[in-house]
DNA sequence: CCTATTTGGTGGACTAAGTCAACGATTTCT
DNA sequence: AGAAATCGTTGACTTAGTCCACCAAATAGG
């Protein structure tokens, strides 16, 4: 019953972390690809070349709204398209050279961020709160 | 460098408390309070009748759209404003009681979905969380 | 005091994000 | 082959977020 208290606590955090990189978006966000952007091109570095169900699923987010971000990468040239061979059905989406650049730019003033944040919080605490959400996010698929 | 994974599981970690409390809404959110709404009646229920600026603080978002969330649940008879007798600039905020009932329903979804998805975790470790978590937050107001 | 600046809240206008339902093109199942 | 499921796209619509100008009240400095 008293678990309210995290969910806001996870709610404030995460909105800490949305302003800070906000505040300093015009400095790294070149690409003007946005927060929605931002995630998705990340998670393609970490995922390689994804179906674009795949990767939905890995951001939650609603399909049709990632045909759109996807469009929308697709024509700054940072994300490219291409059909799969084994199911004609799925479209596998990369990153581009100029794609990687930018997930390069990202990471690093996401990474900052983090650890200005997260500075008080010693190392071995941010690595349990890694495996925490590691194991919480693992098991099951959402339904 | 590597801690991008952790802002990624952090989103992912909220959009699948998002997607799950949504997928419920319907059943608790008898107020139709919404996400925003929602966030701000729990909020109020901690603090008491903080002014609203105090309030938008908290919460992290931008002053312009509390004063509207607020009218919504004011017009919904969920929250009450007055103004301040030592500063007439200020409104004060609080729960009707009507709004304490939508409280009490909101705070038993949210601790179902929280303990639905942190259920693998142990109590110690959520414990462990929200300490941090408090620790990240409370030092330094966000600039 | 009284003006100059700061602070608290509103309002308007606009952009971005999320939601929902329907639809064509494949695949899969049987 | 035909029914049902899957993948991506589109359209229409609602909600949330952002930015900026504004008024009223309060505080500070001369």
């Amino acid at each position: 019953m008293p678990d309210i208290e995290l969910a806001l606590l996870i709610d404030r955090f995460m909105r800490r972390i949305h302003f800070s990189l906000q505040s300093k978006a015009h400095v790294f966000d070149t690409a003007k690809v946005g927060p929605g952007g931002g995630i998705v091109l990340l998670t393609l570095a970490e995922m390689g070349r994804p179906g674009l169900q795949e990767l939905t699923k890995r951001v939650a987010r609603d399909k049709s709204q990632m045909t759109r971000t996807i469009r929308s990468l697709e024509m700054k040239g940072l994300v490219m398209r291409e059909a799969s061979e084994h199911d004609a059905r799925v479209t596998l989406v990369s990153l581009t050279e100029a794609g990687g650049q930018v997930v390069q730019d990202l990471q690093h003033a996401v990474a900052d961020t983090i650890e200005e944040i997260l500075g008080v919080v010693s190392g071995p605490d941010k690595e349990a709160l890694k495996s925490l959400l590691e194991r919480a996010l693992s098991d099951k698929g959402h339904p």
